[in-house]
DNA sequence: CAAGATTGAGCGTTCAATCTTG
DNA sequence: CAAGATTGAACGCTCAATCTTG
């Protein structure tokens, strides 16, 4: 295979570091939505919205700033949520003050749920991820992975 | 909210790791198909496919393989392939010797959809996340990255 | 029976269009 | 008109069932 443009194509090691990231990454999350799925009925992508939930004023947060929060279009959202009520997980409240606004919020159901999942996803991710590293080594992946969003953040 | 279980839970800075690792992963990797979309109109999943072909002998590789190198389900990844025969970029190829076997073979129009797009991603690889990270961390996270894919691979 | 691969039904996701309120 | 949120149609994905060959 040739290629025409001018790039500044990745070296050996960075081709590496890539390729090994990609793998992890699909490996890993993989790993953990099955684990909890097959352990609690909820899927990883549904325990990111509760557990975002979870620690927010009220527990609950507007659709648009949790969708932000756990990077997800607003139709997707809009969509797990529906899934979540129901469940009984979640329920929406319309807002006081901007009637355009909707908040998802946490039901004692939903905080239930979570407390069931809690411990096996941390678990899955101190097995698989922050116990295969060295401890120096964590706060490299966090200073590089900041990086990251703020580029990514950037060019949007 | 309060948790039954005992659970090794993680401290704060290994909540900030996992916290920025799991934004960053999902915004990158939405920003690199996102402009390998707007610019060549193939996905990174597809992207992906092509470019292991790309590397392999005679360029093909059995779909059993194929689906373990990229991490997807064989389904999944006989659906991609179809769409990619569709345009003309793959072609199915029947194994002479293992009757039940098929290749999935990269064509001519599939090696020019690779060098249109290859620039591009490559581009956004290094753009978004190499150059964000030390040199030093690079290493620090293919060490960290190769242990999480030989823990979870174990577990399955 | 096991391995390689595909199929179909049901579910999840996307994008543009729509609706409502600021 | 812009912002917050939802909708519907088209598309993609998953899981179990199926088909074929070893």
């Amino acid at each position: 295979v040739n290629f025409a443009e001018q790039t500044s194509w990745l070296t050996v090691e960075e081709q590496e570091v890539w390729l090994v990231f990609l793998r992890a990454q699909k490996l890993l999350f993989e790993q953990l939505d099955f684990e909890l799925r097959a352990r609690t009925g909820i899927t990883l992508d549904d325990y990111d919205v509760l557990a975002r939930l979870s620690v927010a004023p009220d527990r609950r947060l507007r659709m648009s700033e949790l969708a932000e929060i756990v990077v997800m279009p607003k139709s997707r959202l809009t969509y797990r949520v529906d899934q979540l009520s129901k469940r009984g997980y979640i329920k929406r409240v319309d807002s006081e003050d901007d009637k355009r606004g909707i908040f998802a919020e946490l039901t004692d159901s939903g905080i239930g749920a979570l407390e069931l999942a809690a411990p096996i996803h941390v678990n899955g991710v101190r097995h698989h991820f922050i116990d295969r590293c060295d401890t120096a080594h964590l706060g490299a992946m966090a200073a590089c992975f900041s990086k990251v969003c703020e580029s990514v953040e950037k060019s949007r």
